[in-house]
DNA sequence: AATGTTATTGCAAATGATTTTCAATTGCAA
DNA sequence: TTGCAATTGAAAATCATTTGCAATAACATT
């Protein structure tokens, strides 16, 4: 974890670290603290927003905004990715998208904005869904 | 506003929804508030959430989750748009995108998720900020 | 126009997510 | 070791939004 520059390493920031590169999804901060407890039952909540914050100041975690009010988390540094959110049952889908290069040159000669990220997210029903809906 | 349909036309709703349409840009709660108390001054905040939610449900505004915690409207109806938020000075520009459709297209395939909604939001610097910090 | 039924309102209190305060603890450089 | 600034846990604070409830207003029906 030297990742943490001029921080100091302590024990729950490399455990909720730890935690997020395992865990494959998207966390909240509570699923997050719910799994640094069982490990290690006197990390608190507030820990987890602190070091939540500074992964992502740090470029090691990504924050999510899909439809729920509260956020969600996952590793940073794989291949860029978008999200598709179930209405009906909130599942998750990620997918990569070819047109993000082309729309952030577009967009940016149309605002004149030096562009730096580009989120696309969608919202539907799964393929379960679908067929529980007949037709939405 | 026959758009309230069941629901009784009252003069709060009334004003907030004819404030939303007459100002342009992207209001928060709080904003449509102090426009809406300058005008009746017994306007109540619980309202202007309880009618935002309403016109939303309605299909008369859209919510849209900029940067902020909190939450923006603006009327729906017109072009479907997308947005750049300045990350030094907040500023919001619209522009149209035109491969939305094609996005859709190539995520349902990817997906099988039947997709009702596509957002791109993008995110960088403005032109007046680029210059400000002269190469970002 | 007067009435009765209900939806709507304002206010205050409640909620949920996240942040902050502060005294106690811990990482780590010297 | 020691010293000290960074970090922590617990509780309180904050911010956006929602809810409970009694009073009020909309509007269909006399
Ligand atoms: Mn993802
Ligand atoms: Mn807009
Ligand atoms: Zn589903
Ligand atoms: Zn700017």
């Amino acid at each position: 974890m030297q990742e943490l520059k001029g921080q100091r390493v302590t024990n729950q920031r490399r455990l909720l670290l730890d935690l997020i590169r395992r865990v494959e999804g998207h966390l909240d901060a509570d699923e997050l603290y719910r799994l640094a407890k069982a490990r290690d039952p006197h990390v608190s909540l507030s820990t987890v927003y602190r070091s939540l914050r500074l992964f992502k100041e740090l470029g090691l975690v990504e924050e999510r905004h899909f439809i729920e009010e509260h956020h969600h988390y996952e590793v940073k540094g794989g291949i860029e990715h978008h999200h598709v959110v179930c209405h009906g049952c909130g599942k998750v889908m990620e997918f990569e998208c070819p047109f993000v290069e082309r729309m952030k040159k577009d967009a940016s000669n149309k605002t004149g904005f030096h562009i730096l990220g580009v989120e696309v997210s969608m919202e539907g029903y799964c393929d379960r869904c679908q067929e529980r809906i007949e037709g939405v």
